[in-house]
DNA sequence: ATAAACGTTATAGTTACTATAAGGTCAAGG
DNA sequence: CCTTGACCTTATAGTAACTATAACGTTTAT
């Protein structure tokens, strides 16, 4: 499998990401940074992919870049306990679960919404309204 | 219901935002530039609170400023017939239902980091870490 | 009357990038 | 050999959707 060395454009193609992506990343310091051939071009090795795969993998899942890097120091320390990796997710797990909740209702009212506007009616009797604005005391 | 009117603050307290939030709404058109009391103070009424409130479930469903803004002026035109309209309904249900898509593939990946961890053990054991870290290992 | 708790504006900081400028390096082709 | 183009480098600015801060005025309560 490995291959050694990439430039920062091979790690972005390997990675799914682009070079100044990469970049922002050493300099947020989640990717250390590498070593430079003599013109000064990064180095970059498997054990960077790597790293940089797991804060792809990451921050598609939603975690935010700090989590990340909280997630990248306990990865990187094989002897402390586990419980805030679980917390960390199983927070994420909550908040992604109540987005989707919304998400859900709004869905169904933007169905009924354009259900309705098939049948050649006004806007104004659909509930888009009511829903997006939430259950403030239904209205007189 | 209609207790009149609200200074920002009031307004703030009404729709779970804050002042700042609220001003920031009005310099990018989604509020109007509310009538002003003999010191300068923002007079809001109920309509504004229900605009804002659309505003404020809108952004928590994960709408752009834009799309809220498209919403909105969908809602202020009630008395249009759908066929004006049926298309941005069309083209944010369709936006829903990415979100929802994408959404529901987060959360079993998270429910499935979730459960293979308990938060008993250590990193180097840890299931969510390994699980992050993707199985190249796993080639040869 | 004075302090807190509001209100006002303008400006800068945040997150996670993305875009741009202005340049240096390197392999390939004429 | 030289140029073209695709890379690389840095620094700076822009983006979305706020949030924080400063520096000030007003209203309310003690």
């Amino acid at each position: 499998m490995a291959t050694g060395e990439y430039t920062v454009g091979q790690l972005a193609k390997a990675s799914q990401t682009k070079p100044v992506t990469i970049r922002y990343y050493e300099r947020q310091g989640l990717l250390r940074n590498p070593p430079r051939n003599n013109s000064g071009y990064r180095l970059y090795n498997d054990t960077d992919l790597d790293r940089l795969l797991f804060i792809r993998r990451s921050r598609h899942l939603g975690f935010s870049v700090d989590s990340v890097r909280k997630l990248l120091d306990l990865a990187d320390r094989m002897d402390a306990p586990c419980a805030d990796v679980d917390q960390s997710v199983v927070q994420h797990l909550t908040e992604v679960r109540e987005r989707l909740a919304h998400l859900r209702t709004l869905e169904s009212e933007l169905q009924r919404l354009s259900i309705c506007c098939e049948g050649g009616g006004v806007i104004r009797d659909c509930r888009i309204i009511e829903a997006l604005s939430g259950d403030r005391e239904h209205r007189s």
